[in-house]
DNA sequence: CTCCTATCCTGCGAGC
DNA sequence: TGCTCGCAGGATAGGA
């Protein structure tokens, strides 16, 4: 689920919540061995302070709290839910593998399921924030991003360039399924040298990054209008993609079937006909 | 350096 | 029906 434009819905999502509901009254912990160890001593720390905000940068949510931020990566599987207070391991709606519960103030609790516990949650001060996102990329949404000197950046990197554009280090917030939809989008074959990209190609890159993002913010925020039940899941997107899990299928604009290849040991989705060599 | 592989986990669908 | 296999949208350590 969670790529750049998942991870945004979360985010506003949560945001509408504790727009009512902000302030920290304790912590359930069912499990604590996510990718790292639930920091319990850190996170019960905050009892009684309030969620000053939260923002999403790359795929990771950052609730902000006096001195410090918590730090929410959702992993593969990772779901933000709400519950009604009073919710612990034996209510009715007590799902296998949620293994954290925020109780707040006023009467929610944010539940953070999460199967395959690839997520995490650590606690950071927020001084120690500019030091923790200081190795990531630009953001593909912000205004002013400086795609010509990203472009030359990318005209620099010997690997193919689905590889780049899912790097985070360079642009942050693209996945696998995004990275193929984009370069179909962009008609650029996704094994083609990143050097050898033309710069006309990465100004279409660019532009289809963004405005597929920005489409899939809009069609996964459109059904998740009831977000006090169903945030944190997958939209409509997937019904819109052009290659992904396409594979043998008809492209939607020239019927050429969709192939697929591992990269790097990700599927990777294209139209040999829309996306030359 | 850069690139690829394996790995952390559970669940699900395909195929037998 | 029930089993095994392969695969899944992230990120990173370690080897080549």
């Amino acid at each position: 689920m969670p790529e750049l434009p998942e991870v945004e819905i979360v985010c506003r999502n949560l945001n509408k919540i504790l727009g009512r509901n902000s302030r920290v009254k304790s912590w359930l912990f069912f499990r604590q061995d996510l990718r790292f160890k639930i920091p319990q001593k850190q996170l019960l720390q905050l009892r009684g302070q309030k969620i000053q905000s939260l923002s999403r940068r790359a795929k990771y949510l950052i609730f902000y709290f006096e001195e410090m931020a918590l730090i929410s990566h959702l992993g593969m599987t990772g779901e933000w839910r709400t519950e009604n207070s009073g919710f612990d391991r034996k209510s009715a709606n007590y799902r296998k593998h949620d293994h954290v519960c925020l109780q707040l103030e006023g009467g929610v609790c944010l539940v953070y399921h999460d199967p395959r516990r690839f997520g995490f949650l650590q606690i950071v001060s927020k001084k120690q924030l500019p030091a923790y996102f200081a190795e990531f990329g630009v953001e593909p949404l912000d205004s002013g991003v400086d795609f010509g000197a990203l472009t030359e950046k990318f005209k620099g990197l010997k690997g193919p360039i689905k590889s780049a554009l899912m790097n985070q280090k360079l642009l942050v917030g693209v996945g696998n399924i995004y990275a193929s939809e984009a370069l179909y989008r962009a008609g650029i074959y996704p094994f083609k040298s990143s050097a050898q990209l033309s710069r006309e190609s990465y100004g279409r890159l660019w532009g289809e990054v963004r405005g597929l993002l920005t489409e899939a913010i809009k069609k996964g925020g459109s059904t998740i209008e009831n977000y006090r039940n169903a945030f944190g899941e997958a939209g409509e997107f997937q019904k819109g993609f052009y290659v992904y899990g396409r594979q043998g299928e008809e492209c939607r604009k020239c019927h050429t079937p969709i192939k697929s290849r591992v990269l790097s040991g990700r599927s990777t989705f294209w139209c040999p006909s829309c996306q030359k060599k």
